[in-house]
DNA sequence: AAGATAAGTGAATAAATATTCATTTTTAAT
DNA sequence: ATTAAAAATGAATATTTATTCACTTATCTT
């Protein structure tokens, strides 16, 4: 008995990602897919039983995936700049060594594909973000607005910033990272 | 002789703007647009070409509007903050009343339809926007980084705010505003 | 008012795409 | 090694969707 290979999944959604970034979410199609993952299209249906579900699926490991690299080596016991600087920065090296999710994300928002119950899931993990800052708000150190202000301002500002990098071929020296991590600081700070 | 009836334009671009915020770019189809257009599918030929076409004309359509919008009432005798704010509010407003075209045009961000001639065109309308942060540098009020890193402060904070304010159906009082206004400025100022 | 010209129509056609399925290949278990 | 069960295949089918076109309707010009 032949055993489904993990490896394919991933096969699949890299496929997906890389056309996605090069065609839109609106230009790709299951042939498009199947060949850039180096199977036939009918295998896509042995690990999927719809493009809908397939997109629903990369998703939501895509949601999983970036949310569970930003937390990364969070110390709660430092102080909480360091630590904020530090789940920034995870943030920051995510998305830019994972651009392509960036994009397949943002074209997800307004498309018929992803279902409630994959968003509902999605928001679910933002949990974290904000307990993060609230603490911030809680020690006085952030302004104190509504935290889906500061939210809005963090992931807004990353979002562009990515990019802007990603297209402009701009080197994110150390210095230039410093400069926009302390642009988004001072935005929040108090 | 019958004439082509301008009007008839605009309820097309309505029509696939409302459209691409419920069901997205890929979710569109020729057969949905003319439907929410009232008018024939046909019709929609004698107007453009294709598909494609359509959808660049109404994304240069988009970019035009949104530029011209963003300046009207600037006046550069204004101290620096007073003119900028001016701007910062002016897009703002445009953004929110104009919510779907925000969405279409990121939508178009990684789509195929966007020829690099539609690109081109819509990127040389950026000036203004460099100009008006050159300024704001040449003053000593912005800080000394470059003109892209502040602008994708400025429109990367925009979009998020614009988002969230529709979806949370958040009421942007006036102090909502100034909030978020300070928070900009604050990242930018030097 | 008549004629001419182009817009408007929507069913028909063509093209593109998702999905299925009969068949082959692989591999785990015996 | 044989078998059985499931994966893999890709051509065939079903479905969706862009585009065309023969025809009707509107309106400008004279």
């Amino acid at each position: 008995m032949k055993r489904k290979d993990d490896r394919k999944v991933g096969q699949i959604f890299q496929a997906a990602l890389k056309l996605v970034v090069s065609k839109g979410l609106s230009g790709i199609t299951m042939g498009d897919i199947s060949k850039a993952a180096g199977i036939a299209t009918g295998t896509l249906y042995v690990y999927f039983k719809s493009k809908d579900e397939l997109i629903n699926a990369l998703f939501a490991a895509c949601r999983e995936n970036s949310v569970a690299h930003s937390f990364k080596g969070y110390d709660p016991a430092q102080p909480y700049k360091v630590g904020f600087k530090h789940v920034w920065l995870n943030i920051l090296r995510y998305r830019l060594h994972n651009f392509e999710e960036a994009v397949f994300m943002e074209q997800c928002y307004h498309s018929p594909f992803i279902t409630p119950e994959t968003r509902e899931k999605a928001s679910r993990l933002a949990a974290p973000y904000n307990e993060l800052l609230e603490r911030g708000k809680k020690e006085q150190l952030l302004k104190p607005v509504d935290t889906g202000l500061l939210i809005t301002f963090l992931v807004g500002s990353m979002n562009e910033l990515v990019k802007q990098t990603h297209y402009h071929g701009t080197t994110l020296t150390r210095t230039r990272i410093n400069t926009t991590f302390d642009m988004c600081w001072d935005a929040l700070k108090s």
